[in-house]
DNA sequence: ACCTGAACACCGTTCAAGT
DNA sequence: ACCTGAACACCGTTCAAGT
């Protein structure tokens, strides 16, 4: 047919359907052929669009990123009043509780697509959705008073304790089948074959009582810390 | 040649040669023919020793997980002293300390070879040393006085906090070019160009900040726990 | 500008054949 | 038992050709 008059294609259209790929069947199942065939359309068709694959994996990559609420980190010092801004901002939110909200929206959004954790947990590279993210955190905990160095670690762990829990489920990585799990090698996983039942309670409870903890041991440290310059 | 008087390949120089390949050039690099040849020999070989790619992927993932010291929770209640085993066995090392010194040498094994944490994250399944970690990890909190739930929600936790911490160095995700952070769109991110030039200090600040912070948290709680039940 | 089929250098895996 | 070459159905990507 060569080119039609209204175009086939979109980078849109090609992101949601490799988005849809990969989370049916995985990374490994996104081919540039199948993905063109899913689109009606023959393989080479996507290089009009995309000069490679991988530049394709970033667009999809930063369209789940893109789905992070970041509104937390809005507002500004003081008690919001008077600043006379275009937008209105409200005070800031303290840092323990901003971060909470964030690390919750952040882990709904990739755990809703853990095939391509892997791909996005590389950093965010030249990815506007992801330097934005990057920003909002380290510049609300900079404004909050942590030192600078403290809050590109604060960054940088809350990202590892949130990738690393949409990259799998714990509980499904246990296998159901109640032999695998013989008493004499594994004395203490005689219950081990239950867990995969429980994926979502499991997994959850793990990452809440993981991100509390998480959180209460920055508060005291925050503390310690506003103690020694005081 | 054929077959040679003695084997050409062991399941062992197999293992050793794919972990190479992944750890110098990527998981995508280690393709079966690549990996023959870098053994010297023709492709399908390699299915003499292993039934699938998958189950070759296994084996390099389990030889990792092998390197990972368990030896701090061996040990038994009390103070030690008389309990006859075959074994010597000293008293029980504190949780919040065995968890301290388990996390950092997860982390140092799999942080030695991070292009293979995306498949090792997907949890023990049949793999007896990633059982043996389950097992380990979980025994020695319930024995310490953790109820089971709470128990299997640290395990995972953990496993969060470490694979998330291995996966990717969070400094060098941000490209060195400082044209990347246009101030307008990315106003904290002044500095963020000098972050890959020292991924050492801050990914390994940031692993040992949040360790320290998750079992601070984990402390607290077990403490409201114990003031709970008594 | 945007699609096509043909082509190139790759994949994982099977299988018959050799010793 | 353990290796080989040939073969099958796949890959990502390039390119000349069509409108």
């Amino acid at each position: 047919m060569a080119r039609p008059r209204t175009p086939l294609l979109s980078r849109e259209r090609i992101v949601a359907a490799a988005l849809r790929l990969i989370d049916d069947e995985g990374l490994e199942a996104l081919s540039t052929r199948r993905l063109a065939t899913e689109l009606s359309v023959s393989g080479p068709s996507l290089y009009n669009h995309f000069a490679t694959k991988d530049e394709l994996l970033d667009a999809v990559v930063d369209s789940v990123i893109g789905e992070v609420d970041l509104s937390m980190f809005d507002g500004v010092a003081g008690t919001g009043e008077g600043e006379g801004e275009g937008l209105p901002a409200g005070p800031r939110t303290p840092w323990p509780e901003a971060l909470h909200a964030w690390a919750r929206s952040y882990r709904a959004a990739l755990a809703a697509h853990p095939n391509i954790v892997p791909v996005l947990a590389q950093g965010p590279g030249r990815r506007p959705n992801a330097l934005r993210l990057a920003d909002a955190v380290f510049g609300h905990l900079v404004e909050s008073g942590w030192p600078r160095g403290q809050a590109t670690r604060i960054g940088a762990l809350m990202r590892y304790f949130v990738t690393g829990s949409a990259l799998a489920s714990f509980a499904a990585g246990f296998p159901a089948d109640a032999e695998v799990y013989d008493a004499a090698d594994y004395p203490h996983l005689g219950e081990a074959h239950r867990l995969a039942g429980h994926r979502g309670t499991v997994d959850e409870g793990a990452f809440e009582t993981g991100l509390e903890a998480l959180l209460d041991g920055l508060v005291l440290r925050f503390e310690r810390l506003a103690a020694r310059s005081s």
